[in-house]
DNA sequence: TTGTAAGCGTTATCAG
DNA sequence: CTGATAACGCTTACAA
């Protein structure tokens, strides 16, 4: 591999020279020439871990997700990745397994690899590390979720208004006892989606029955029970809202199982991911989030960051998700 | 942050001592102990730039897949991020989107990010380009997909016994016309495929009829079609071999656009997904890859030729998949 | 515009 | 076992 030096020879130029036409800098024209062709002919690269030496930069962003195994998640980071290459950047992409203690390790050997940014989604691993690398040099995006009391850039979905809409829709076919399955409490878009839920019932007059509202864990087993669960109950709900994919999964698993039949028995809004809504039978009706936004957003403000610019920092970005209604949806007609 | 001259002067030893120590070289034991605690002390960290600089290691390996929206790939990917980071290797991954030219350019983003090593599925792409890589000290280990003429070593799934073995349980439920929806031709896996369905009627004295072979394009449209059109067809197969995950997701799509009653109307047989195979209804049979398996052989793989271990170069690994049957496979009667 | 030279933090060689 | 010192390839004042 050759170097700058070679290229000097080459030329019979400067090595400070090469190094400044390969920044950009002003060179003339005939030397211009002169250092191109020698750039080719001799394959010089330029050697990123020597440059990174003197600049303190590698060129390379971190990204934190709960799991590579979560396609939600991953079509984000795809997104996020072709952006951010098209910037020279290099990802560096781990998941936590859904493990806060991983969370914290994973992220710490992220900054061992002196990333130059971390766009990452937390499930509120140390938050005072964090928050100790927004004081660093180092720019951190949040993804999908806030943190309170952290002061970082955010982006996420709408997920209160999400969960209205949805649930809306719901309400203005007459449903009464509308059933959700949410996440676990303390979580972030959990508690948003429980919010649009409650607001939505307020802003109709529609009373809240607590026990319509089944905490699962984001896990299709949890939406299996939670599906059971309020199946079971003696007043059952006539609809369901299922606020993330996997407990989507779980809660057509159970209603396979019991036999239920839909939308007639009960109508049902499963959440994120299109494909599968069209497997299903009848076609499921589905909250659909904005990741290619998600991503772009991200990746530009992580880009924007990059540069040195801050304006309005931190940036909350919310961005508004899309109810697809379809006929797991019935219309009561009492 | 702290360099080995920090904590030269505060032991009082030299620079290169303390380099020493850092890579296990022999130090006095009161030294050790002196060096530990300024380390700590200091919370001096390597600086992986540098010492690259020097020693012309990245510790990063790239890992080039089709698609970052496929949880076949990102599974595996998954695991050998957790194996490779566990021995102090980042990871960089890319995706390709399915599309050859970007496979291209993703590989020599990768190269120019100088890793120490790759793991890529290949589409074959510049086949060319790939040996020349491993013409260079840097070790390519090839996953899912043999390539023809190019030594490297090998990781795949036994992709021909796979088909073989799924095929055999439906003839031996007595079906007699079976379909089979593949991948595309000249494409490894699929080829593989095609194969075992052939050999499998070979062996059981049955005669292939070319038409029950349908080849599709590994995507979830194709398999759509290619269910349509074998359902259309005048003399219809009993049962139905898909032979990947998207393209099975398009066959279900399919079958419940055309009110097919299964196993009744049709037996079939899935590919990949456990968990999708859980969720329609009646439970879906699928053909299961190691994704685990496959991970950890590439993932340990490749760290003995990082160390420069080219015992039995190149190795070629061959998988065992599962076949579980399931409600939707009907024994025939008569 | 171009060249000189001083680092960036390590590792590696070679004396001591 | 330890220390001085020369690279590694690049960027960046500063000088010419």
């Amino acid at each position: 591999m050759s170097t700058i030096k070679d290229v000097a020879k080459y030329t019979g130029l400067s090595i400070a020279t090469i190094s400044k036409y390969i920044n950009g800098g002003n060179v003339l024209e005939q030397n211009r020439e002169l250092i191109k062709n020698a750039i080719e002919k001799l394959e010089y690269k330029r050697n990123d871990m020597a440059r990174g030496l003197k600049t303190n930069k590698t060129m390379t962003i971190g990204i934190l997700i709960p799991s590579l195994e979560n396609i939600f998640f991953t079509t984000i980071v795809s997104i996020i990745e072709d952006i951010l290459q098209d910037s020279g950047y290099g990802t560096i992409i781990c998941d936590f397994k859904e493990n806060v203690d991983l969370e914290q390790k994973k992220l710490e050997f992220l900054v061992s690899k002196n990333v130059d940014g971390i766009i990452m989604v937390s499930y509120g691993g140390d938050l005072e590390y964090i928050k100790s690398l927004s004081g660093k040099e180092i720019p951190v995006i949040l993804l999908d979720r806030m943190i309170k009391g952290v002061d970082l850039d955010v982006v996420v979905a709408d997920n209160l208004n999400a969960s209205y809409q949805a649930v809306e829709e719901l309400i203005i076919k007459k449903h009464k006892r509308i059933g959700i399955i949410c996440g676990p409490k303390n979580t972030y878009t959990a508690d948003e989606r429980r919010k649009g839920y409650i607001r939505v019932h307020q802003d109709y007059n529609l009373d809240i029955d607590e026990k319509l509202m089944f905490n699962g864990r984001y896990t299709v087993e949890s939406g299996y029970n939670g599906l059971e669960a309020l199946k079971k109950m003696e007043n059952p709900p006539t609809a369901l809202l299922v606020t993330n994919y996997e407990m989507t999964i779980g809660a057509i698993m159970a209603i396979n199982d019991l036999n239920i039949v839909v939308p007639s028995e009960l109508s049902i809004i499963g959440f994120d991911n299109i494909q599968m809504a069209k497997v299903v039978r009848p076609p499921l009706s589905i909250v659909e989030q904005p990741m290619k936004e998600i991503g772009e957003t991200a990746a530009k403000l992580l880009l924007k960051r990059l540069k040195g610019d801050y304006a309005s920092f931190p940036a909350v970005h919310r961005l508004k998700t899309k109810v697809h209604i379809k006929e797991s949806v019935q219309k009561l007609v009492n």
